[in-house]
DNA sequence: CAAACGCATTGGACCGTTCCAAAAGTCCGC
DNA sequence: GCGGACTTTTGGAACGGTCCAATGCGTTTG
């Protein structure tokens, strides 16, 4: 590479090429930015420089004097969660499609450790911030965490009382037309399982859940909401308390798809079969749903899309658009499969 | 924070600290570095001011002066799997801990994006790269991107004819382990599935899948290879070839727990059960690997603590170590579930 | 033929730090 | 009350770019 061209081992600057090409490293910088203004002979003659130098653009000089920044911080609250990896994979798609490059932290739902890493990244001078925040974070904290100077959107988990963009899927929306379609099936005492009240995401879930019942004009009972971590064991503890209830639900809408697996798991070692014994829907659409025994019937939250949809909020919110715009909530698709025990004449329909 | 206190929209920075606390912004410097050289209630008083202000440091610049970076590359072809996500959470914990800071870059196994990814990371100053190579790099490839000049590990995928050093798990020992386990459950007749032969990752499985053959005695039979795509639907297609196999094997050992969730499947879809009809061996023992039916007997990779490992060698590349030293082939443990058949007594040993 | 213009190029200040040689201040003993 | 040693502080160049006002230089034009 170049480096051995400029004799000592630094590596090649502009200067280096101005003087290879007889030129002055304003020139120089001009070619480099493509400018007009430079006659195509003499912009010829460097660009044969730089490359017979493989000269490297030093990005960090340049943004130093523009003030400017093209990385982007990408806070993650549990990159280990297949579903906040993929929404990580439609980000970091989204940031480089526009000439931006993710710095990542996986907080792990540690609220210290994601205020450490808020600060790390305003040194490294990221322009932006993009964070599903951590479990307990709540808007004072976000406040403190928050520079008025540095654009930031929130994804995933909305923070009631921010003023900072959302960008989010309608979960209430999407839990709506999952237990629609369970009452279409025929299901009348449809239960909820998974997640805890403090969770806005469990909230609004929630919220569609009731609204759907309610809807239908069916006797709505919130005893047939049962509690639990978001995990496959808490699907596991949430779907047996389900069986215990005296007047068991036919039906469940889970809090996401990992729930609904720790459901679907714990059924079938009592004997049960999701679809067949108690329908079983999720939320989210990870790719494991499809692969489950039997595969989830959920909800998807167009992840990927979500992730990019964050960049594309968050570099609005960089060229200084209103924040008030820049929120967003994405659509919801029922995604029909086994565990809700829809005939496969349904699943058909659906799929058109 | 502290950027109203200027006045100007403008951030603060060290002259500002300077002007304030009535000293030169060397001493702010000498300050901010912890330097015992400054008189103790003269850094009392700097320290005042800055945390006033609410300075926030500008690394940049620094770097740009020091040329050094606390930035590295972490390049990663698959994150959509969990297996690479793992990894990269190993990743981004070890950098941390040493107080660099991960670009992330998924090449989602496409080498021309990964060509792109590594120039992108070099112009924004990254101080080395940590790479798992996309499916068909070739030393060759890769010597034309890499610079002499930055550092960079390979890992989880051996590039052979490449002096980079490698970071991963001992595949051959680990797969050898498995296959004796399943020798010493009594079966004599072990199937390889998934992979192709062009991935060195399984060439090394294979051979450790040999060797366990080899060295209890049995005949080898080399159609017992089934390969495939290194997914689900791969895995189910070497199953199904294996069953149609003419003196079928009583056991597979499968190139990742992906290939053998795969394989369970599609054997439960036709009756047969993982453990009892077939025995089922995975590797890399991913989470999903213990919430299988039935849960996985794998090899685990200790993926996360690979991960840190990366990070390790890494930072002592970028410190000057001997590229011969810093490879590392790391450890692989025998996880013994339900899948290979072994009795409850059997699982209760290993786990001892 | 000088003024005016357009195009191509350039010098040097500037961004926010670090680093180093040198200056300033403090304390001591003689 | 001055030289020397030590501690603390400082000015300014440097890092690798960008930006802008200024310059040089052909051409056209009044």
């Amino acid at each position: 590479m170049g480096e051995t061209r400029t004799g000592s081992g630094r590596p090649t600057t502009i200067v280096d090429i101005a003087r290879a090409a007889g030129v002055s490293k304003s020139t120089v910088s001009l070619v480099l930015k493509g400018s007009s203004l430079v006659k195509p002979e003499t912009k010829a003659r460097v660009e044969d420089v730089i490359e017979r130098f493989g000269y490297v653009y030093n990005r960090g000089a340049a943004n130093l004097r523009t003030a400017t920044s093209s990385f982007v911080g990408m806070v993650i609250s549990d990159l280990t969660n297949p579903f906040f990896c993929e929404l990580a994979v439609g980000i970091e798609e989204g940031l480089y499609q526009r000439g931006f490059v993710p710095i990542l932290a996986n907080t792990n739902e540690d609220t210290e450790r994601q205020a450490q890493v808020l600060r790390s990244m305003r040194e490294h001078g990221v322009g932006g911030i993009i964070m599903s925040p951590a479990r307990g974070t709540d808007a004072w904290m976000l406040a403190s965490l928050y520079s008025r100077t540095m654009p930031m959107v929130i994804t995933m988990r909305q923070i009631i009382g921010s003023p900072l963009p959302y960008v989010g899927p309608d979960n209430q929306a999407g839990a709506r037309k999952a237990v629609e379609h369970l009452i279409g099936l025929g299901h009348r005492r449809i239960g909820f399982l998974g997640g805890y009240a403090t969770m806005t995401t469990q909230q609004e879930r929630i919220s569609g859940w009731r609204d759907a019942i309610l809807g239908a004009g069916l006797p709505f009972d919130d005893t047939l909401v049962f509690e639990s971590m978001p995990t496959r064991d808490g699907g596991r503890q949430a779907v047996e308390a389900s069986l215990a209830h005296p007047a068991r639900p036919t039906a469940v809408m889970c809090y996401n798809d990992i729930v609904a697996m720790g459901a679907t798991r714990a059924l079938a070692m009592r004997g049960l079969r999701a679809g067949k014994d108690m329908a079983v829907v999720g939320f989210d659409d990870i790719d494991e749903a499809e692969h489950n025994a039997p595969p989830l019937t959920t909800v998807s939250a167009e992840t990927r899309l979500m992730g990019a949809r964050c960049a594309e909020s968050l570099l609005g919110l960089i060229q200084g658009s209103d924040p008030q715009e820049m929120g967003f909530t994405g659509p919801t698709r029922l995604v029909v499969r086994e565990s809700c025990g829809a005939p496969v004449s349904i699943r058909q329909k659906e799929l058109a």
